[in-house]
DNA sequence: CTGCGTTGTGCCATAGACGATACAACGCCG
DNA sequence: CGGCGTTGTATCGTCTATGGCACAACGCAG
């Protein structure tokens, strides 16, 4: 189904969400130097503009030091709070955006054995560990591509020696090459297929050729079960 | 700073978005068998829940099988489809949650070589390759915990073998255990601490008592920089 | 044929977010 | 001392999402 996953982001702290329009006000106000000239350049009301930082401030903290009188009137500037809360905003958006882009792989099993967060799904290609929450035994794992680690089979770490818990062998299918970004499907069994996502760079190192045998090992910790209603 | 990164999920299709409100609309559709006892269950309006299917409709496809008249009146059902709308938006979900709550490793420094979204940044740690937009050189790179894998040093993967273009060498200073979840922290420098999350049986099965030596990787298709602010 | 509970539709009311406008307060500067 | 551009504040109007309500259409059960 060809529907595009999308997001908004917001950061949340006694009870107000600082949102993407938010951060956006705070950085013209960083640019214009005074907070009229930033709702102005925004296409915002002032009034509005004003309320919103007030109200931002009483949560957050001081963010915009403001002045009125003086030299030209006046002006505004942010704190260093204010900067380093539109740095966060930036990280987190960066991985949301990651994720939102991301290719995936679904599978479909059922939980055979479980220790807290984390559960062994059994599914057609064996066994996965992935976090999955309480209470359901049919569930669908979600690998993002970006979580997929390939491994030249002659190198691949000893299952003991590392804390990538889901480890499968396969041959390459197909590589999607981008610019400096390649998906490389690997084809574990007849029926499931492995999507990562590495460099290019990677690609020509690990000669990931068609038909090439791989080791595709991901964290269980970075893989996702939702419940699935059994149909 | 003590704020909480959060975020509303949409599926999008033909400029509407399939949100949570919508998602438990059709879940509660999928259990009440009407449409009139799901808007009632929820405390909504009717009115509205019938037109927002609509919309829905109009963009997603047919999403609920409604009938009128017959035996009891009539009622309403999910399709195929709309079940696995169900199912993608928790998949989504469940991913972005992950991120939400998930500990990250924050490095700052600079772009030194840069090959389309792929540059290699330059941090007080050394040097990280990362997904990274387009003219900045002044960044900042997220490492999620849950990308980090640890090795065991002798076990550890040649760099030329894996598609792990991430590798710093530490040794574990913290290991906050959980129920079956535990969040290390590596040393790598003197300056520097990368936090990875991995299982319990993981840190017994390595051995990751404090002061134990690791090799820890991660991949560069995981990792994302945003620019920063020069201050 | 009537009753009943559903879907479908239209119209109005309400609440929240936001813009528009007006005006006071401030403080340097000529 | 008055001008100027800023911040601060109040009031009103608009837009959008939503609830409330009324009423028609439907189709089986009795």
């Amino acid at each position: 189904m060809d529907v595009s996953p999308d997001f908004d982001v917001q950061l949340g702290r006694d009870g107000v969400a600082l949102t993407v329009r938010d951060r956006e006000l705070l950085s013209a106000i960083d640019e214009a130097g005074s907070l009229n000239a930033a709702a102005d350049s925004l296409g915002r009301s002032y009034a509005h503009a004003q309320r919103r930082v007030v109200e931002l401030e009483d949560a957050f903290g001081s963010l915009v030091d403001r002045s009125r009188g003086g030299g030209g009137g006046g002006g505004s500037e942010l704190t260093d709070r204010a900067q380093e809360l539109l740095a966060t905003f930036d990280r987190v958006r960066a991985e949301f955006a990651g994720v939102a882009e991301a290719d995936e792989t679904v599978l479909t099993g059922r939980v055979i054995d479980r220790d807290g967060e984390l559960a062994t799904v059994e599914t057609a290609a064996g066994r996965v560990r992935a976090v999955t929450p309480p209470d359901c035994t049919a569930v669908a794992v979600t690998i993002r591509a970006d979580a997929v680690t390939l491994n030249r089979p002659a190198d691949a770490p000893e299952p003991g020696g590392t804390s990538a818990r889901n480890r499968f062998e396969g041959q390459v299918l197909e590589v999607d090459h981008g610019e400096t970004l390649a998906r490389v499907t690997v084809g574990i069994d007849p029926e499931l297929h492995l999507t990562a996502l590495v460099t290019v760079e990677s690609v020509e190192r690990l000669g990931l050729d068609s038909r090439a045998a791989v080791v595709a090992t991901f964290k269980a910790t970075a893989t996702r079960a939702v419940a699935r209603t059994e149909s």
